[in-house]
DNA sequence: AGCATGTGAACAATCGATTGTTCAACCGTT
DNA sequence: AACGGTTGAACAATCGATTGTTCACATGCT
């Protein structure tokens, strides 16, 4: 192919393959009768050059019959961009994570970039996830949402040298963080209990020394004072974001002195799901005997025994903001995207029921 | 290169940028006071060029201390690759979904491929897609996981002109399919259970117009047939592949004249986990009145009430072989990569136990 | 010594699209 | 009719890496 027969040459010939080699912008040239540059100009609405209507009309017919499709490698080569995003997650089989990349491979969809995906490994360091991505000069942009509480995390972003937003965790040296209002969900679930008739309400927390659990913990202390509760720190125990550490947590609440709680507020379905397996082994009854609420709704509440009241939040926009809000960065439209979402509602199911004192 | 401004010019003034701007292989090369060419036969070891060894000592070390790292991007324009596959998926919150994908950027990762996610939004076409990503020539090679029966799929898949690797899923007409025994799982749930003792077993199956719930419906039939019990065609509903789908098929098998199943073998998790809402509100025990046994393990399995007996299915090795297989494919190295994956083993917790008659 | 051979590395084209620059044709003006 | 100005489009360089070809020099042989 060494003279240009890739233009002229091969359309002639290439039937057969048709469907493999695609219309370059030179066979779209060499219909229309113009030069590529033209071509180029005329698809991209290049205002800096100004072509005839016939001509521009020409283009366009060549380029639909031969149905031309930019090829974005030599796009993106040319412009040093890939027109790419990460994210790298620790576990694809949660579904917080799951639906966040949902959400940010809508975005990225809509204008008109891919989603790379890359999983840590257990025990794998997740800078080295997103320093092998901007290596490999594959994406514009990182999202980043992990579990880690990685004091380096933020310094080997910085290093990569490639744009980033944090999901669902605000660093104060990061401008760039979706996050969500975990402090006004935890409200909205103790207020739930509390309009039930409850007043003692113990909380499976998550990990006190993360965002998220700290906020969640916060928002429910600043939730009983409201409600003039007293706060009984033995009513509060870590369960992490598993559902053994929930089992753990529960089975600790059990055996502690001093009257039961009447309800568990857990910071995650998972651990609810670990608590409520304690329970029912205890048998203890739900809702009867005690009632039990969690934040962030997702498919698994449905399906628990019974199934879960939780307060919903919007961890699919996060993941669509997020990717969103990186390319405006990545495109000069913003210059910080920062925003913290509110929780979308109270599901009531058949975990919470009034007092029965 | 007219002058190399590009290669010297730059690295003189480039260290407040050094992060950003990488080394090109034209800057390996003036450091090394080789050409671009050698540099890349001697970092690619091209045996088609010999080179001698202080040469070649030379350019190594230079490209070390540049810490050099070729762009993706240039490679791939030039060498019509993107290294890079696609995989679109209906429902990233359904654990099994998840599972593959982790798999198969397992695979990926470790041959030097990125993995390039997209979510089919419901009533969507897949075929529409496939289209997409490969007409952006963004992928070589697509995995395909979807629950559509779509009679067209193959079709459209053919017409992208991309190589593809169908995962749980078989098509007469393709080579390229990762499967998993669902015949022979299903006969080890089923075995289980008569091994408890149980002979009137129901069956919540999946789809039975699709590949998984027919094979899986098969293989309830065989294995009845094996233990001598007779088959009963009223003890078998679709269930689909919700939770809903499950409480429907259940409340239909409870609402069936004639004596009741000691046990049920459901085709999904999922579908298991409506069934057992079921049974709680109809005040039925598991496992004490009813056993009940579901095929493939998950994160769910062990949260619902009772944690449920499982068949735990190699879903990720099955992502992990697809895209292993499809780069075989990709580099000529296999011709076809069909299989079929054995049930890993069967996981008793509580939702089993032997019939008390 | 002279010619054939071989070795090591440079030269140059190429992948497909974008974009700064050049240039020819055409217009209206004096 | 000559000239300046505008318009429309071609020309050519570029992004970074790969690879077929060429070429200078050193070596071997008779």
């Amino acid at each position: 192919m060494s003279k240009l027969t890739s233009a002229s040459g091969r359309k002639k010939t290439a039937d057969a393959t048709a469907a493999i080699s695609r219309a370059t912008i030179a066979d779209v040239a060499a219909a229309a009768g113009v030069d590529p540059s033209t071509v180029s100009r005329v698809l991209s609405s290049d205002p800096a050059q100004r072509v005839r209507e016939d001509t521009k009309r020409r283009i366009l017919n060549a380029a639909q019959a031969l149905n031309y499709q930019p090829n974005v490698i030599a796009r993106s080569l040319r412009a040093a961009k890939t027109y790419s995003l990460g994210i790298a997650v620790p576990q694809l089989d949660n579904p917080v994570f799951a639906m966040a990349i949902q959400g940010a491979e809508r975005a990225a969809r809509e204008r008109g970039y891919s989603l790379l995906i890359s999983h840590i490994e257990p025990g794998a360091s997740d800078a080295a996830v997103y320093q092998r991505m901007s290596e490999l000069n594959r994406v514009d942009g990182l999202l980043v949402a992990t579990l880690e509480t990685d004091r380096e995390l933020v310094g080997a972003l910085e290093r990569t040298g490639v744009p980033f937003v944090l999901l669902n965790r605000r660093i104060a040296s990061v401008a760039n963080c979706i996050v969500l209002d975990s402090r006004a969900a935890a409200h909205k679930a103790v207020d739930h209990l509390v309009s039930l008739g409850h007043r003692r309400i113990a909380h499976l927390a998550g990990h006190l020394d993360g965002f998220n659990g700290a906020e969640r913990f916060a928002g429910y202390k600043e939730a009983l004072l409201r409600h003039k509760i007293a706060f009984d720190p033995t009513l509060v125990v870590a369960a992490g974001y598993t559902a053994s550490g929930g089992a753990t947590a529960m089975r600790a609440l059990l055996s502690r002195n001093g009257p039961k709680p009447t309800a568990i507020f857990a910071a995650t379905v998972v651990s609810a799901a670990g608590a409520l397996s304690v329970l029912h082994a205890a048998d203890i009854e739900v809702p009867r005997d005690i009632s039990v609420i969690a934040l962030h709704d997702s498919i698994i509440a449905e399906m628990l025994f019974p199934p879960l009241t939780t307060v919903q939040l919007p961890v699919e926009e996060m993941g669509y903001r997020g990717a969103s809000g990186l390319i405006d960065l990545l495109e000069g439209k913003r210059d910080d995207v920062g925003c913290t979402l509110p929780p979308d509602r109270l599901i009531v199911r058949a975990s919470t029921a009034e007092l029965n004192s």
